[in-house]
DNA sequence: CTGTATCCTTAGGGATACTG
DNA sequence: CAGTATCCCTAAGGATACAG
């Protein structure tokens, strides 16, 4: 296969850093998937709204393990199966993911969250942050 | 010039749309400069650390424009060039670009942050966020 | 200085066939 | 089912020349 180009840094900030890690918008649906969906195998991802190809979602879970952010595992229940699953450094990423959600639902007229949801999320952000945090924790 | 791929719509969630929104790294980083380092025009956009060409510059500029994030205007010390600033929608973006210093600089060994403002974030992070919305609106 | 246009190369990625 | 490999085309974007 292509050889992934390797995550390249572009300079010392935080926030060109975090950019360059995860990577790009594929990267980051299927960290959304694990944290919001509970995904945890390949067919799954596959089966995204926002359709991706086999041979990204290949590539993406595989940087996504190396930087850490994503780990792989024997399904416990069926020995021949893999899940994956946040890694801490992938849970670390929550509160950026609750971000864009906020963002997201606030600017977009045709957004799909949960109106629910998103006031709790407005209202009690810690509430919201350590529970789903908890819960990610022990998947 | 070629033309830009309109942002494309990938879904009704709202991660996928603020991804697709603002777009890419490049267009972040511009929005970062805006917001951190107070820049505001051209040339002081060129010089950034990752090193941005003169065409995407160009191309981001307009893409943010036209999706509302950032407003350009005539520059009142000198009429015959521009400054660029943030609008509402993209001052909404602070926290999310503050969650992405705060994942980066505790996950990159070699972060440039500043140490005192990650404490400052870390410990009162509504306060911060305050401030810096109060500064950045009044610009 | 603030862009725009062109050229040109390469990485990204969709479709799909294939393998264990 | 869970991926891997290949094919092939397009868009992204670096370099740079050009324009107001």
């Amino acid at each position: 296969m292509r050889k992934r180009t390797p995550a390249k840094r572009r300079s010392g900030c935080p926030i060109s850093f975090t950019l360059d890690t995860f990577g790009d918008k594929w990267a980051l649906l299927i960290i959304r998937d694990l944290m919001f969906k509970g995904k945890r195998n390949y067919g799954e991802f596959l089966q995204s709204e926002e359709g991706i190809a086999t041979n990204i979602l290949s590539d993406r879970l595989k940087r996504l393990e190396e930087v850490g952010i994503v780990l792989k595992e024997v399904d416990p229940d069926n020995r021949r199966k893999f899940v994956y699953r946040l890694a801490d450094k992938g849970v670390d990423l929550l509160p950026l993911l609750l971000e864009m959600i906020l963002w997201g639902s606030k600017h977009d007229p045709k957004t799909e969250a949960p109106k629910e949801f998103i006031r709790r999320l407005e209202r009690d952000r810690e509430g919201v942050l350590r529970e789903l945090r908890k819960r990610l924790r022990r998947s």
